[in-house]
DNA sequence: GCACTAAAATGATCTGGCTCAATTAAGGGA
DNA sequence: TCCCTTAATTGAGCCAGATCATTTTAGTGC
């Protein structure tokens, strides 16, 4: 069968990629909030972005900083990280290419309320708060967008509290890994490919449990032929078995 | 001391009140998003909304009904729940007048996600939610008003999660004490007084734990004279040692 | 003041998942 | 191909908090 073991995950580096106004562009329209707009005001939109580079496990703003940008995830994968002084992190959310993140409440102090991470190496674009807010004041299609946005990810984040309240360690995990197949699966030779480096402790503080639990779960669905699983990699084999799995 | 027993919670029962055009108006000023506008645009939008009444314990709507209406509180106290079929609830928000709910993204299909109870007798005022869109993009400052409100919701439900993945059950309790005394505090003859009916199985909801631990936990801090509680109240009387607790 | 009801308190037991501590092995580098 | 680092696995003991079962009590209605 298989000769020398090498990660299946797909290279993210970005080697000597410069990001272009054309790809920017072509980006920012696949951000669900500009998708509206016509050419013309996007290209205008365009002018006040710019962007930024980052290697894998750089830190691209730190919880508790003045916030003053706004972000949008162009290439690779972002994580929102909240620390507790205890060591313990809470994984919030794992970005991908159109996802936006930084702060937005003017209400309040403007403070990043979680550190943001790159999962890979990333291509970021990035926006003057300010600026962005009299964007939405320009545009109203674009502050019902994000306001969209917004809610559903309230909606998740709500759905998460049920989990972490109501659902076993084993359930949440399950449930996780159908999201991320949602979001990141790629069908390739090894099942259903989540296409980001992901570890035992990513996926612990995801779901609110110890990297050791996580890690134990893990085996006993590979165990059931449920997932392919190395380091810092899952495929899901059989995620029929998962979804019945996550179903309470 | 004091002679017959009471509960030391004001009367919420709205007796033969009937909401009228211009109470409405006055309490739709003091929604968050709407207080920007002046008032010809008020009253313009007020004949939008239409009130109505529901008693304590009354079922407003109901978690995976088809969600239509958006709704303001006026008077009373709204808890917002999603069930489990094992019967485990849990109590997400706990909304006070001038504050919103229901569902908004049209992405997605329209179905409330959780279910909102009134908590005392209540005057609720809606507006149909293809009403209340349209409303968001005549007048840009009220999508961007509740843009800030739900942002500001997604925090504080990100915090909720961390909070209940790190912290013990004993500091989340302290905790939401605070959260309420901020909200529903009003200093009496008790202390601060939370205004507002609330069980031992609310506070349990809350935070994620059975009423028994809840129930174990106030009594431990009403012998340490932290707090002051019967049935369905409770009255804070050392706010800083709850939030010392509180503290990580 | 008395009686009644549902909330709250309390006791006893049990367990999912955490912690601490090694051990094993995946996969990149040269 | 071997080496090395760090992720992942696995074992054992322990405890916060759940659960189940009663008893107590607050507060309302009469």
């Amino acid at each position: 069968m298989a000769g020398r073991k090498t990660t299946p995950l797909k290279d993210f580096s970005l080697g000597t990629h410069r990001c272009s106004v054309d790809l920017r562009l072509e980006k920012l329209s696949m951000v669900p909030f500009f998708t509206d707009l016509d050419e013309g005001k996007l290209t205008a939109i365009n002018q006040q972005f710019s962007a930024a580079h980052h290697h894998a496990d750089e830190t691209i703003y730190h919880q508790d900083e003045r916030a003053t940008m706004l972000r949008v995830v162009v290439h690779g994968a972002v994580k929102l990280v909240r620390h507790t002084m205890d060591g313990k992190d809470v994984l919030l959310d794992m970005l991908q290419p159109g996802d936006y993140f930084g702060n937005f409440s003017t209400t309040g102090k403007a403070i990043y309320s979680e550190t943001a991470r790159a999962q890979t190496d990333v291509c970021i674009l990035s926006i003057r708060m300010s600026n962005f807010r009299s964007l939405l004041n320009d545009y109203p299609e674009v502050a019902v967008a994000v306001l969209d946005i917004t809610a559903d990810r309230l909606q998740s984040s709500r759905e998460k509290i049920r989990h972490l309240t109501t659902l076993t360690v084993k359930k949440r995990i399950a449930h996780i890994l159908v999201m991320l197949s949602e979001k990141f699966g790629e069908q390739n030779a090894y099942g259903l490919l989540l296409q980001l480096p992901l570890s035992r402790k990513d996926l612990a503080d995801m779901v609110g449990t110890s990297s050791e639990t996580a890690s134990r779960i893990m085996s006993d669905f590979q165990d059931q032929d449920i997932i392919k699983t190395g380091r810092q990699w899952v495929a899901i084999s059989d995620i029929n078995r998962l979804a019945d799995i996550a179903k309470e």
